[in-house]
DNA sequence: GACGAAGTATCACTATTTGACACAATGCAT
DNA sequence: ATGCATTGTGTCAAATAGTGATACTTCGTC
């Protein structure tokens, strides 16, 4: 915290930015549209700033504004971001043609994820399947340790870091089910680098059986993972194995990092 | 223009905050990392604010910096947003699944568009067989009138709004087919209005044919579209009206706007 | 129809941004 | 390697632009 806190006081550092998108990262999955005051409550900020901040925001289009109930909410102008985003990472060019043909040959949900910081996020999702909406929709963000995704990138990774990874990163317990013991985690990841592949069950939706392949670059560590996403109601660990894991793994091989 | 600047010089508009919001603006598809002193450039600020706002975002995780080239890029925080966009906007849960079904159903490209100004804006895509990369990712923003998604739900406006986009709506030139000629777009609408779809070819993409059915609320006036796209290798305008069009009304049918 | 809560407007103060400048590092051509 | 142009980094006095306390208005509720 220390020298984060020192850069944030360096002068080049504008405030008045940094508030506003703090009020931008106000909304999220349970705050999908948000008052004047919720704003002041969870950012923590002025009543006065919030006023002059969002308004900007409003002018700008980065705001939606209901005119009836005054409240907030995303624009379009999110999903610009997320277009910018998508023709700013090399990879996801590399990856959208591969993805569309595993999902075509196996007729089931395909994922990309991605390392960022401690957690893994979507960052392209191929629905197949009727399934929950946060498991359609790209951009959510998932403790690493707690997905298969996140397991086999790990497992690629030099001892030190991997060791770094399972000791402090978060782990939350979205199920009953969830792993949340590090030395269990631990073993798992030591079994995906045997594999080349991770399989894991309701560790963030019941009933939900992941299998990932990691994406490896020249030096061999990943930073990315094709992940296929089925229900347990349909599949058991041998089928996984039998009749998606080929394809999941090619497909993976496929992808230059 | 007039109380546009207006509004920008109230004493509630946080210029600071609107600079910065530039600089995230100023990625697009053909300006996929920008170094400093092309943000400056493209922003027409001044080098120092560039500077301070760049590191602002930079420090807050909204842009990502290679120490190398020391060039700017989006980070995942930009899908992090379209995250909370989707959560924000209710049509989006009501539809996704009824499009991943005819998805399934008809094994091509899906898309879901929302009206977006004059534009019209890709908010779902589920793209079946590979097509070009900018069609496959959402965000995208395409001039309504160009496009069979934005005439369909033109087509359900009251004569005089529609009237007002044909006449000032702007048009994009994508190929040398693209239909310029606001009498004939016109014509078009008019022709929807009578079918309830919009069936268009090479408009944005050469050899690119699209189905649109409009998404209607109570109050009949359509704010949203179902769109298929399909090459026109592959089908001609019977064939489409044939395989296509009735999944495609069923489905844009059972979303409620 | 009166009350409390939420949103809007105002304004003197001063912290922040500004923008011109000088300096350092990078990379490119000779 | 050497020098030159371009790009990125650091500094500071001046003044603009954001702050935050306060007062006013509107909204929703009992």
């Amino acid at each position: 915290m220390g020298d984060e806190t020192a850069q944030k006081h360096s002068s080049l550092y504008a405030g008045t930015l940094a508030k506003g998108l703090k009020l931008l990262r106000a909304f999220d999955e349970s705050h999908a549209s948000l008052s004047l005051s919720e704003l002041v409550q969870r950012t923590g900020l002025q009543k006065s700033a919030v006023q002059r901040l969002a308004h900007t925001l409003h002018v700008d289009g980065m705001l939606e504004r209901d005119s009836a109930t005054r409240r907030f909410r995303p624009s379009h102008a999110w999903l610009e971001l997320a277009y910018a985003y998508y023709w700013s990472d090399p990879l996801i060019a590399r990856a959208l043609p591969k993805l569309v043909e595993l999902s075509q040959q196996i007729g089931e949900t395909v994922n990309l994820a991605q390392m960022s910081g401690d957690h893994i996020i979507y960052a392209l999702r191929l629905p197949s399947q009727r399934t929950h909406f946060a498991a359609s929709i790209v951009g959510r963000r998932v403790p690493a340790l707690c997905t298969a995704s996140g397991r086999v990138m790990l497992s690629t990774w030099t001892e030190e870091d991997r060791w770094q990874a399972v000791e402090t990163w978060e782990v939350a317990p979205y199920t009953h089910k969830t792993v949340t013991d590090r030395d269990a985690i631990n073993a798992d990841i030591v079994q995906c680098r045997r594999n080349g592949y991770a399989l894991t069950c309701d560790q963030v939706i019941l009933n939900e059986i992941s299998l990932a392949a990691p994406i490896t670059g020249p030096g061999g560590r990943s930073e990315a993972a094709v992940q296929v996403s089925v229900s347990g109601l349909s599949y058991d660990f041998d089928e996984v194995r039998a009749r998606l894991l080929p394809a999941v793994l090619d497909t993976a091989n496929g992808i230059l990092a």
